[in-house]
DNA sequence: TTGTAGGCGTTATCAC
DNA sequence: GTGATAACGCCTACAA
């Protein structure tokens, strides 16, 4: 391995004269600077980070960890992540819990060995507490992305769950649905809640009567609940319109529906929250709450560094992004 | 920072005790293993693993090199490569570089510098070779994946871009197309190459003329070259059929050929490489040669661990995984 | 402007 | 079974 000596004797300098030119600090001559990088050049030297890391106490890498590498959401999210790390000379360490504790604290392990300097965090649920804490106790800068935690105050930048469904609620009622099935989240889960919470407020400005035989609360990936969807289809007041409160749930509904022959949206109107990026591009069919994606990361990653070096506000911030109705085919007036 | 020396004191005994409990390795009482445990377990101690790394020469991290972590290929491609790297204990580093260079010899740097222990590597394309031939130099182990670059010899794992495109063309022209338009990636990428020849060998074996005015190159992602589509609409022998080589470039075509009020498949064909698995789930509708993402990226990460483990055979190996038709409603017998 | 000494947190080696 | 020492590659502080 080629190290800073290698450079320092081939240059006729010591060490600390490389280290300078490299990072640019203290005086030295042109004529040396010169010499030593055509040798860095010539020898194609890269400084060893986890060296650097070592006596700078700092990784210039940061951490993003989401729950879902295969929704659409997150990978856009980020990627507004990593150009805005990027843009500011950090690198970017992914991480993917797969909505699961187990995975997450595996990689809160990994984070805090590799000592980053800071974590964009998307909590697969209330559970994560003790997670943040422990980034907390060590002082690991983070910020909380998309989900909230009771218990942790934090930086945080999230949606606006609750105003998107009830948005999406309100459109359903506009058209004339009076039995609007919800199939959630976990109720671990912040967004899950609130949407919840939005949707029961879409009811009450409706008039309509809360009905518990009308929700579905699942995981937001990976949804095939057969027996859960009968038992909405089966209910004694059929619903007419299904709230998915997020993409994937989305998918795996309208699949289960159609493999039972029940039409989108002439039998059963599907809306949910956040967009399909690339299936709508060909296909606008989903009406749907979409959220800035791409901003939430970029975003979230800035108010990320600002924290780190020391360029925000002593106190934690709230960053709430809102959503925006996307209405296109698969709601429509209900059939009967 | 709790260090290994913290431990040591608490537990009295000296630091190289404390590194023998963590890993495992020399004889150590049963006694003191508890008692160092134990003070491990209440400070939370974690070890840094840069200061680690420097003395092993071993970061226990690897490399995921994608280039669009947009493409569902990929991202379903990177939760194999995931899975399989912490099953045998490694951590994964995801890089993404948008199918640029720049962005790309950036990456190479940062993967230099971080010193992985190894890179499944998918290039940009053959310009691609320096990056790869410097991580050769360092003897930086690497599984190519997806796609080859001339002037490389390497672990590979790939595709079989031109059977898969083979494929298509045959169920094209069995259905009927006689003028079949091909949209491609640059001739710099190798399977864009690959599936140009299995579209060329295709029109061989019905027996079409080949029309250089039916084809466009492109790149890979955020294709909307709506001047190219307006000339293969506009070419003497207008095309009946489409064969959008890979998926992002698909849902280009379809949404252009949309705006333009070109209805799929009444009036124009169109079929693909690799399938949207997302928007497939829920409407079958683009009719794909699909690849097996994931087994990419698990089976390219074993090779990788493989290589790196001593445990792969001497000389380079290919794996080439085949890809499988599915057939649904994006293309359909001609009209005229 | 350049170089020396010491230390960042860990582990391999080799004594005790 | 346990511990002292040196080393990994780099940078800060200070001296020349």
């Amino acid at each position: 391995m080629i190290t800073i000596y290698d450079i320092a004797k081939k240059a006729n300098v010591s060490a600390m004269t490389v280290s300078k030119v490299i990072n640019q600090t203290g005086r030295i001559s042109p004529a040396t600077r010169e010499r030593v990088q055509q040798v860095i050049e010539e020898l194609g030297y890269i400084p060893n980070s986890n060296a650097r890391s070592l006596v700078l106490q700092r990784t210039q890498m940061l951490s993003l960890l989401i729950t879902d590498i295969t929704n659409p959401f997150y990978t856009t999210l980020a990627r507004g992540a990593e150009d805005a790390a990027n843009q500011r000379g950090y690198r970017l360490l992914f991480s993917n819990s797969d909505e699961d504790y187990g995975k997450e604290k595996n990689y809160v392990e990994t984070i805090l060995s590799t000592r980053v300097d800071g974590v964009l965090f998307a909590p697969a649920g209330d559970r994560s507490l003790n997670h943040l804490k422990q980034l907390q106790e060590r002082n690991i800068p983070f910020v909380i992305l998309d989900r909230t935690v009771p218990g942790i105050t934090s930086d945080v930048i999230a949606g606006d769950s609750r105003e998107g469904a009830l948005q999406l609620i309100r459109y359903l009622t506009n058209l004339g649905h009076r039995h609007i099935a919800l199939v959630n989240g976990s109720s671990e889960v912040s967004t899950a809640r609130l949407r919840e919470e939005g949707y029961m407020e879409g009811l009450r400005e409706a008039e309509l009567p809360f009905d518990s035989g009308l929700i579905l609360r699942t995981g937001y990936r990976d949804f095939s609940d057969e027996k859960g969807i009968d038992r909405l289809l089966a209910h004694q007041l059929k619903p007419t319109a299904i709230f998915a409160a997020n993409n994937m749930l989305a998918i795996g509904v309208i699949r289960l529906l159609r493999k039972r022959g029940v039409r989108v949206p002439e039998d059963i109107s599907v809306v949910c929250f956040d967009d399909l990026d690339l299936a709508s591009a060909f296909d606008p069919f989903l009406t749907v709450a979409a959220q800035p994606a791409y901003d939430f990361g970029a975003i979230g990653m800035q108010m990320l560094i600002d924290r780190i070096e020391g360029k925000a506000p002593e106190q934690p911030q709230t960053v709430i992004m809102p959503s925006e109705l996307r209405i296109r085919a698969s709601a429509s007036v209900p059939s009967e």
